[in-house]
RNA sequence: GGGGGGAUGCCCGAGUGGUUAAAGGGGACGGGCUGUAAACCCGUUGGCUCUGCCUACGCAGGUUCGAAUCCUGCUCCCCCCA
């Protein structure tokens, strides 16, 4: 059996902090010592069911807990979903209904066990519904456990306190009500991205004040979305989502910046070959979409790729639809926006900047009414990526 | 309770009676270059039956030949004082 200390230096190895400093180490000692599993937490966002690359090296940090037999415990904010967030200018965020909550939940769950081993003795999901629906006396004696100072401390909470922007008190609870979750779940260690240091924190002050020993804290670094600087996030449509496919997965790869690479690699745990950029960025993409769909679809995914944008041929699995037409000859801009889902007025704006093709050839500019026999069968192409196989029927 | 400020297109943000579908930036998209990288250049970015028409500047009404711009009411938001 290895040491407590040298589980947690493998444990913090690609961590970005391990606070406090031996916490983790002390924590596997005494659970080693007492012969019992630890709990480790992480809490989730209902709202956002699609986990992707970023979501991953939180889950593949709790995997390596699980080998080590701790049970990881998933905590679902369904109630904190439920009642909205209001920070920012997320105003229109609908708050959402139980049963949604619950499918997000189950579908997140799915995707996890990609990574998570979903044996009962190492794994437990929970709401925090549970026990966050409180009587006020006892919200009143959480809230006493912190101070507005303290909450001041978080980063983004000062700034905008600085410069005037508001804050809702129901923000403010929120770090606390996640402090709670730790307490309700008696957590001994969670884990989070490095933009989550000061909730993760504040539930130690939590769990003091409720006579419970206090989690250690391991933080993760946040990955980088495909356009390399921003936080990966669906919402910001620079995430590749585990459940993305292949093709998918490859292509969406190939378009990271070459400076975010070397963080891609090593937050993803993949093994760098070095060398030429293109090589580097291409063995990433094998590997991503190897981790999730096996060495077969990784080796096809590169192939469609190298078709699709090296030799410049339209891929082999394309999208067939068929339109509706009132007879010849055809209008161009209808037929493109039916084939594409965008509007009329996108479709001709598309042609008229020569970036509609069909099998292969632009199609002139200027061309707004073609006979039929143009488009029908033939596979129509709308910039780089977007490609279809048009069937056209006359009404 | 009192006073002040604000709501503009995907986002930020100009615009205070007329050539404003609305400056500028970001993002996105298309073209060029290329390694679906970066950098750079060009273009587009409400809809449509498209040399024109329709709809749009929080909501509803009003003034005017004409309003995002003026007036009234409403809704929402922010700041300051108490």
């Amino acid at each position: 059996m290895e040491s407590a200390g040298s589980t947690a230096a493998f444990l913090e190895r690609n961590a970005a902090e391990s606070l406090p400093a031996g916490g983790l180490e002390k924590r596997l000692e005494k659970a080693g010592e007492e012969g019992r599993q630890l709990r480790v937490k992480l809490g989730l966002d209902p709202t956002a069911p699609d986990i992707h690359l970023g979501h991953t090296v939180v889950l593949q940090k709790l995997r390596e807990f699980q080998d080590l037999g701790h049970r990881v415990v998933l905590i679902v904010g369904d109630y904190t979903a439920r009642v909205g967030d209001p920070s920012g200018r997320s105003d229109t965020r609908p708050a959402l209904s139980g049963e949604a909550i619950e499918a997000n939940a189950r579908s997140y769950e799915e995707q996890a066990f990609r990574i998570l081993d979903p044996d009962g003795s190492l794994y437990e999901l929970r709401f925090n519904g549970e026990w966050l629906d409180m009587p006020m006396a006892d919200l009143f004696r959480l809230a006493r456990t912190t101070t507005v100072a303290q909450l001041l401390d978080r980063e983004d909470f000062s700034a905008r306190y600085a410069s005037g922007a508001p804050i809702s008190i129901l923000e403010l609870l929120y770090p606390l009500m996640q402090g709670y979750d730790s307490v309700a779940v008696e957590a001994d260690v969670e884990i989070g991205g490095t933009d989550q240091t000061f909730n993760l924190l504040l539930g130690r002050e939590v769990q003091r004040a409720y006579d419970q020993p206090e989690q250690a804290v391991l933080t993760l670094p946040i990955l980088p979305g495909i356009d390399g600087t921003e936080k990966m996030s669906k919402t910001k449509g620079n995430a590749i989502a585990v459940n993305d496919p292949p093709g998918e997965m490859f292509g969406r790869t190939m378009r990271l910046p070459d400076e975010a690479m070397d963080t891609w690699f090593e937050l993803l745990a993949i093994d760098d070959p070095g060398g030429e950029p293109r090589e580097r960025k291409r063995s990433l993409g094998r590997a991503i979409v190897e981790r999730f769909h096996g060495p077969e679809a990784a080796t096809g995914a590169e192939a469609a790729f190298d078709r699709q944008f090296v030799d410049h041929e339209a891929p082999e699995e394309i999208e067939e639809v068929t339109v509706e037409v009132d007879g010849e000859p055809v209008h161009l801009p209808a037929v493109l926006a039916d084939a594409f889902s965008v509007s009329r007025s996108e479709a001709r704006r598309l042609l008229g900047q020569g970036g509609v093709r069909v099998d292969g050839d632009p199609l002139d500019p200027e061309a707004i009414d073609v006979p039929a026999a143009t488009l029908d069968g033939r596979v129509v192409q709308i910039g780089r990526r977007q490609f279809r196989r048009v069937q056209v029927k006359v009404r």
